[in-house]
DNA sequence: GCCCAGGTGGGTA
DNA sequence: TACCCACATGGG
């Protein structure tokens, strides 16, 4: 929880959720509102009507369904661990990603963010710059899946959770710019590492 | 006005 | 499996 902007392990959580394809501007008012209103708290968020949880996640987009998202994953965590986050990141990683992939609102991408980033677990996360940044090396392409992109960070990375942060933060902070722009690579690219060496991506890109 | 953002689930072929 | 679409707000 270094980079991720949060105050607590579930604050996370919320976030990783409301930050589905939305700018995390919109979602720092949502969480703000939460705040504000006593509902960063598992117990809370399970006891608080659907309406006025939609009503005050509004600003983060598609509120109606990430009020619902909300919901299914305290009614998971009450379920499965008396909701007890510290019980739930007690499980192996691998079976807690299953686990929490089984969840309605969690996908790949949210299910990492929350082990890594609530949870310490040591797990690598992709998302969009991630694709992005890949595709434009010539280190992967369209086809490549959620997960053969993320074990080839975790078969080429040291296997460390704080690496593993640092390097997504590095990515999300420095990938807009490159998603965007035709900048050429500087030595600062967290890819720099898997560039094959004598490559011309080293010093140039064209788009 | 138009495009997009730190995705996911459901429906159809 | 592989598309297609809905979901929704706020900023550039």
């Amino acid at each position: 929880m270094n980079w991720w902007p949060a105050r607590t392990p579930f604050e996370v959580i919320v976030g990783a959720i409301l930050t589905q394809n939305t700018a995390w501007s919109n979602v720092e008012r949502a969480i703000e509102k939460l705040r504000s209103n006593r509902l960063l708290t598992p117990g809370a968020i399970e006891r608080v009507p659907p309406a006025q949880l939609a009503r005050l996640i509004r600003p983060s987009g598609y509120f109606r369904q990430k009020a619902k998202k909300l919901k299914a994953f305290v009614r998971f965590l009450n379920g499965e661990f008396g909701g007890s986050l510290k019980r739930m990141f007690a499980v192996p990683t691998n079976e807690l990603r299953s686990k929490l992939l089984t969840v309605h609102g969690i996908g790949p991408e949210t299910a990492d963010s929350i082990l890594l980033y609530a949870g310490n677990h040591r797990i690598f996360v992709v998302d969009a710059y991630t694709r992005r940044i890949l595709a434009r090396h010539g280190l992967s392409d369209d086809r490549s899946s959620y997960d053969e992109i993320r074990e080839m960070f975790e078969r080429e990375l040291p296997h460390e959770a704080e690496l593993y942060n640092e390097y997504h933060a590095l990515i999300v902070n420095t990938g807009k710019n490159w998603c965007r722009n035709k900048n050429p690579i500087c030595s600062e690219c967290p890819l720099e590492p898997f560039l094959p060496q004598n490559s011309e991506l080293r010093t140039e890109v064209s788009s």
